[in-house]
DNA sequence: GCCGTTTTCGGCCCGACTGTTTTCAGTCG
């Protein structure tokens, strides 16, 4: 698959001809075709072969003709000759805040810089106040983007954000002019990651609202403050927007502030063709301007003429046609999840024992909860040794007497080793009410290879989940080569269900390949692969990430009774 | 650069805020 570095390839073409000052709408084209081919579910070569490229909206005959010398040559000559002409170094210049490409190109113009290290400089010693546009606020705001760009690689993981912005809610909530409020943007959505945090607020008396939204003790700087929106960044270097809008505009200004930028226009081409219009403060006749709807989100969607989407759809993956053919899943809620499969305990390199676990999981209200400590040769976590697992058969034996209402399994997390054979034998395995296995060695690889690995692991009778099936960590550790087609093909054929990892780091499977994995019908469990039971609530992310997949209640394991899923692993 | 049930040319989403200006360009989402 090379459709993320054709992506790529465009996104990159895009900002030199946005650094030269080309037509933006050329840009944006650009753009909106790079967006497309990593949204797409085919193999962009299997398309060239084909000769199918034009009947994809937004790729015409010079994209196509592109796309093609791309794939086949893995170069573009148009790329090269932009290069030639706009040095690459100001492309990193766009990431600062506060810079776009106008400033950018102007800096290069008249100051000839071209890099991080000599804006910086510039700014410093106040070279940059002579030039038209730019004054010393410039300068100081340029500053400060470029130690922020430095701090933070941009984005932060859910857990953080999500943690942040509800902190940040319940603070405002005591404001009594609130009238109403949520959290909009790419956390409403629950993407792995966030790049900054978006409230939305129903208030008569914006200006009080906004004095108590910048005196949050946690505000590090108060970016801007205005009427209807201000930002802030945090401590921790998140950046938070604050909108406030009144009644009739709320559902209008929610949609709009959820987005995905994608979904969005879309949703407006949508409207525009029934003679709308469509902004954040709501939905109006196009000619007479006329309103037609805004109080809620609902409203929109049915007046366009669509059932309502969630959240966690709205990302331009083909949720429009499902609404119009009413073929939108039925997404699983938190409310249907019964029990957690993957949870550590001291046994290997949890910091919790049994007993604890149980009382937690109880308190939580679970059906049953999976023990997976690790197997033997991961020494590091310190695996479980044949002898030690009839111990801790024994113990969990004790437990279960204590917790009748409880379901404790006991599980594995048993390693693939290099051959492709597992860390236990069968005559161990059997032991286990249910095996996860996993890769934690050898993640470098060759895709051939590690897939075949993988799913000789997954051909074993004894096995019912793979755990983490890509290993990435996100920002860390890139998930090893691996060929997933394969692996959903293995896992529909051995009966094996993938796992959705739900820490927050890993959230593995991802989205995209859930919703391919569905797509062939194959069977999901949730894990929160707790090593504390501080990680349990982490199941919330798992959760989030599988309705981003499409999933209902009836593809999760953790949704099932203890006697179905007992059936099931064959217990 | 794309697209077309008003169009093969002329649109293409659009509003808020900032900073630098004296009415607006650039950036952002």
């Amino acid at each position: 698959m090379k459709n993320q570095f054709v992506a790529e390839t465009l996104y990159m073409v895009a900002d030199l001809l946005d650094l030269k000052g080309d037509l933006f709408f050329k840009t944006r084209a650009y753009r909106m075709a790079a967006q497309t081919i990593e949204a797409l579910d085919d193999d962009i070569e299997k398309i060239v072969r084909q000769g199918t490229l034009e009947s994809i909206s937004g790729i015409g005959e010079a994209l196509a003709k592109k796309i093609t010398e791309l794939v086949q040559t893995g170069k573009l000559e148009y790329l090269e000759r932009l290069k030639k002409e706009v040095p690459p170094g100001l492309i990193d210049l766009l990431s600062i805040p506060g810079l776009g490409p106008k400033k950018v190109a102007a800096l290069y113009k008249n100051l000839g810089i071209s890099t991080i290290q000599a804006l910086r400089d510039a700014a410093g010693n106040g070279k940059l106040r002579s030039l038209e546009g730019f004054g010393e606020i410039t300068e100081r705001n340029i500053l400060r983007g470029i130690q922020l760009l430095e701090k933070t690689s941009g984005r932060v993981l859910l857990n953080v954000a999500y943690e942040d912005g509800n902190r940040y809610l319940t603070y405002l909530k005591k404001n009594k002019k609130i009238k109403k409020i949520d959290i909009a943007g790419s956390l409403r959505r629950m993407k792995e990651t966030i790049g900054d945090i978006d409230i939305l607020a129903l208030s008569n008396d914006p200006e009080t609202v906004m004095d108590h939204f910048v005196q949050y003790p946690e505000v590090a700087e108060i970016l801007a403050k205005g009427i209807t929106k201000s930002s802030v960044i945090l401590n921790d270097h998140l950046q938070v927007d604050l909108r406030v809008v009144d009644e009739k505009s709320y559902g209008a200004a929610l949609q709009y502030f959820t987005g995905s930028k994608d979904h969005n226009v879309t949703l407006r081409g949508f409207a525009i063709k029934k003679g709308f219009k469509l902004n954040e403060y709501g939905l109006f006749e196009k000619e007479s301007e006329k309103y037609i709807a805004g109080k809620t989100e609902e409203d929109i969607y049915k007046r366009i003429g669509m059932a309502y989407i969630e959240p966690e759809l709205r990302e331009n993956r083909g949720e429009f046609d499902a609404a119009k053919n009413h073929t939108l899943p039925t997404l699983v809620t938190p409310d249907a999840i019964k029990g957690d499969f993957h949870v550590h305990s001291l046994w290997s390199d949890g910091s919790d024992s049994i007993e604890t676990i149980a009382t937690v999981a109880e308190k939580r209200r679970y059906d049953f909860i999976g023990i997976t400590d690790h197997s033997q040769s991961l020494k590091i976590a310190n695996g479980l040794s044949e002898e030690r697992i009839q111990k801790k058969i024994l113990e969990i034996q004790k437990i279960r007497k204590k917790h009748p209402e409880l379901r404790i399994f006991c599980g594995t997390e048993c390693d693939i080793k290099t051959d492709g054979t597992l860390d236990y034998s069968n005559k161990i395995l059997e032991h286990f009410d249910f095996v996860y296995i996993a890769i934690h060695t050898a993640f470098k690889m060759d895709k051939e290879t590690m897939t075949r690995r993988i799913i000789k692991g997954m051909d074993n009778e004894q096995v019912n989940f793979l755990a983490h099936p890509t290993g990435r960590l996100i920002g860390k550790r890139d998930p090893y080569e691996v060929d997933i087609e394969q692996i959903i093909d293995a896992a529909k054929q051995t009966d094996t269900r993938l796992e959705i990892n739900s820490f927050p780091d890993r959230l593995d499977l991802d989205d995209v390949h859930i919703k391919q994995a569905k797509d062939h019908n194959i069977g999901f469990v949730l894990g929160t692969d707790s090593h504390s039971i501080n990680h349990l609530d982490f199941i919330r992310f798992g959760i989030a990430t599988a309705r981003r997949g499409w999933l209902e209640q009836k593809d999760i394991l953790n949704t099932y009774s203890v006697e179905d899923i007992e059936k099931i692993i064959g217990t």
